[in-house]
DNA sequence: CGCGAGCTTGACGTTGTTCAACTAGAGTGG
DNA sequence: CCACTCTAGTTGAACAACGTCAAGCTCGCG
């Protein structure tokens, strides 16, 4: 997937440019970010960073992808998010206790950014028109967790996976196909069991809802799987 | 429970000064915010704002007590938290959408105190301090939310009632009795219904694990509790 | 006194889990 | 090249957990 040997980003200006919070920052202000960050490579299934462990760093993934996990108590996990790159893992911790509250793996090989903590709040604090960009991404992240509360509390399996496909697709992949996910993190992302996701993911197959091939899903009919998520 | 006819407050310093958060601000900013606010009466089971509506104003609960929720898509509701007085009900409409994501109700008579949220963002972003702790509050009710949620995915009846009678007993009640809340309020609150919430809740108190009078759950037996969150 | 809201109970049904077994494909070492 | 192993996916049968439905209760209030 990355090429290990490519030379790593040596300026955050190229990774900021593609999140529109980090045009927000004059150049003083990048250089600071710029001169306290360590890039990192991942292996698929390495873990970022640790559920209790410190928060230090906030965590941008510039290339791969991740998922954002909270391990339950009986090692059942719960997937809160699908990362992208460029988007910030930061966390509810970063403000409380400095400790993370979810998991961070990569899903496939993947390269990191880790940005000193404290650095980073220090841009924050100077700069008020970030802070409210930064408030507003914890916000909208806030708000899919709401949903997806709602969905994995109030809703039936046909239901739940109907969401999740519908976020993968739409707000992950980006109206293409669905890779690198198992049944396993489908299961994780809407609290079933692998048994119970493969069984409706047949039934949608069967019915020609979505199609998969090489361990890629494509969904065929968008509106079906949105009447199953709205009915559910 | 609130005499409608005692003289409302009319000086922000007096709710202010049992938030800590508000502890941050000079007489110029509170003077902004004093100068910005509308008090408003509620009657039990009053709606004080509605999910969906337009966020114009933050609340703050003088006196009294609210329920924060989120309704369902068919008509059953998820209780994200027992709101107590002083704390601040803005939600993560505020810097998203302007719209409010869960709904406010008041569970006893309760004072309202409504902030132009235009203000109030004015002054998280004069003043870095203030932001900062009011990030911190946003994270605590987010880490809250997370715990929350795997609780409702991954436990039991008896490991989510018992979570909800410790978050009642420890957070909201601050170790006194649980009053005002309904069977279907913990209901709400766990993802069960209203049955199977009775059930769990006889079974407390036939094995002394809480008892109950005049409509108010004592909890006898808090280890007992907390075993049953963790075996849940 | 009658009404309505909240509470309670039991019988029954459904949903989703558990468990155990099996398959297929990818990687690994001899 | 073949056996071995590991992981992901799959299937079916049995089962438990929780929800649904319907009825009745209690208490405060007009």
């Amino acid at each position: 997937m990355v090429d290990l040997n490519k030379k790593i980003c040596l300026e955050c200006r190229h990774c900021f440019r593609r999140n529109v919070l980090f045009e927000l920052l004059n150049d003083k202000e990048l250089d600071l970010l710029n001169n306290n960050r360590t890039e990192v490579f991942f292996k698929k299934g390495e873990i970022i960073f640790k559920q209790g462990s410190p928060l230090t760093h906030i965590v941008i993934i510039s290339e791969g992808l991740g998922k954002n996990y909270i391990e339950g108590p009986r090692g059942k996990n719960l997937i809160i998010s699908i990362v992208q790159p460029y988007l910030i893992n930061g966390g509810p911790g970063m403000y409380v206790d400095m400790r993370h509250h979810s998991s961070l793996m990569a899903l496939v090989d993947s390269r990191a950014c880790f940005i000193d903590v404290n650095i980073f709040k220090e841009v924050i604090r100077k700069n008020s028109i970030f802070a409210e960009e930064f408030i507003k991404c914890f916000s909208e992240s806030n708000i899919h967790t709401f949903s997806q509360f709602v969905t994995l509390t109030q809703k039936n399996m046909e239901g739940r996976i109907a969401e999740a496909l519908l976020y993968l697709k739409n707000d992950v992949f980006k109206n293409g196909s669905i890779k690198y996910i198992t049944r396993q993190e489908i299961a994780d992302l809407t609290g079933l069991t692998k048994e119970s996701t493969i069984r409706v993911m047949k039934e949608f197959k069967n019915e020609c809802v979505i199609d998969e091939e090489d361990k890629e899903i494509t969904i065929l009919n968008e509106n079906a799987l949105q009447k199953y998520a709205d009915l559910g």
